[in-house]
DNA sequence: TGAATTATCTGACTTAAGTCAGATAAAATG
DNA sequence: CATTTTATCTGACTTAAGTCAGATAATTCA
């Protein structure tokens, strides 16, 4: 007996419009408008370009113009003129306006905190926020090429080995596995892709190549979070794009058969089975496909 | 490795206010303000005291007698004093007001399906929204005693049934164990309560009386995504208040060692292991608390 | 019964937000 | 170089939302 979904997803618009839009509100206490509050945020955040800000936070360019006059006059702001295109301006924080920009996100941190602090399993609720976040955000998820060293990567890779080491029977550890060098995940030899919604990092996978014509498919791992939302198959094509653009001829990879869903992927995107091509303890299949 | 908690539920209000406030947007597409859609499906949700609804959607008393003036102009609702005190007065909708209201829950509706049907695993999607909504609406959970018969308890006994099911490792079925008569959950023999959280049914009790001095709680459940909120101990106070209430002098109840959380709870709260009393093939352990 | 309280209404405001039509100056284009 | 395009700004609007001080009528209280 299940409760109709489409009264428990209204249930959850309302719970968060009256709770969540509280916050939009709160900042109100600042003695500026929210317009203003949200062009100041949106500096502080780094963004500088005016045109930038006014697109994103899609204001009229009368109403941006007055809102930096406003910021400008309080001294919270200083705008100057683009030095590559004299027509553009630019906008940054002064000593005054960072401070007040540094109010304002001690506001937003405290209600997060307070917020988590008020329940006994915080991770659960991290875990759901984390589920409707991604999925109320998932045509803004975006594919980037980073170093394996970089702190995203490192978290996904850290991720990535914990759930291994919890599905494997006998557990997991990098050691024993066939951990790749950063080097051979870097261009020209490679590439490592971060898949990021909203500044949080939730997949990821490897190409390690050798310079040769052959190549492996390393880490593919997808947040639980963000599961269901075909984001694998999207990592696993930007892979091979990034192959295609390497002159890579062949791709190789291995995995093991407690990972069934990965194993469907594969077999329903042109890969083939082979025989065993390493010594990788945790591996168990093998799987090939030629560009 | 963990990503900084704040970081997590400030994306999580980023994600909600961008998306979820679109929502309230799109009521305006339908010619209407966003006071005068709020006022008026406040009134097809069944509100018709103005002052009520008033107080709810927090309006200046000026504001509201506009928006009501305008609904009224536009045909969708028609007021009258209130029969019981001729200074309040009462708003309904007209023929016209409940089609445009019906208008505005096909909208709400529509998009609740399609944000499910974009993700393949909607029962994640509901469990993680159930998670939030009801630790934003923590506050606003509410007990009420209903007849153990009624749609919402049925739910959660389902739920509860269920949920035995899973984690007793023979199973449960309720044909086995002592199903109590729902006379004996109602007053004056007993009680059932059941906690709800913005019109879904989150958790229960049941006491069952028999009349003498002697009753026993049973079918004490708080849904998965209600746990961590302390429900659990509220429910049994308020069990133990109804019991006071109806004269009763000692309480027992019957559990089993595959509910940890729940021994925890009772040895916390006053109760004390006794020798089995029934012969509940389901049970294995007893407590007793005297009023 | 007379005074105080309460619910609603009306008129006269303010404010934030947003729209729109030029004006201006810089950059891009042919 | 003249023309067009682009980014920003300014002034003159509109609209939704909300505030505040009475006015009015019904109800409650002493």
């Amino acid at each position: 007996m299940t409760y109709d979904p489409v009264i428990r997803v209204r249930r959850f618009n309302r719970a968060v419009t009256t709770e969540v839009g509280a916050l939009d509100t709160s900042f109100l206490g600042r003695g500026r408008s929210l317009g203003a509050a949200r062009v100041l945020n949106s500096i502080g955040q780094g963004q500088s370009d005016v045109a930038v800000i006014r697109d994103y936070l899609g204001l009229d360019s009368g109403l941006m113009s007055r809102l930096l006059r406003s910021l400008e006059e309080e001294g919270l702001i200083e705008t100057l003129p683009n030095p590559q295109d004299a027509r553009r301006r630019v906008a940054k924080l002064t000593e005054t306006g960072r401070s007040e920009f540094h109010a304002y996100e001690a506001l937003s941190n405290t209600r997060a905190k307070t917020f988590l602090a008020r329940h006994s399993k915080p991770e659960e609720l991290l875990r759901a926020m984390d589920i409707i976040a991604t999925s109320l955000r998932r045509d803004h998820i975006v594919l980037e090429e980073k170093d394996p060293r970089h702190k995203d990567a490192r978290y996904c890779l850290s991720e990535y080995y914990g759930e291994l080491a919890r599905r494997f029977e006998k557990g997991f550890e990098v050691s024993l596995s066939r951990d790749p060098n950063a080097r051979d995940m870097i261009r020209p030899r490679g590439a490592f892709l971060v898949a990021i919604s909203d500044g949080l990092p939730i997949g990821c996978v490897g190409l390690k190549g050798s310079g040769g014509e052959a190549a492996e498919i390393k880490r593919l791992w997808v947040a639980p979070s963000a599961r269901g939302l075909g984001l694998a198959k999207r990592l696993m094509t930007a892979a091979e794009l990034a192959a295609r653009e390497l002159s890579i001829k062949l791709l190789r990879l291995d995995t093991n058969s407690a990972l069934p869903e990965a194993q469907q992927l594969y077999l329903r995107t042109g890969w083939n089975e082979i025989e065993r091509f390493n010594d990788d303890p945790y591996a168990d299949t093998f799987f090939e496909k030629r560009l």
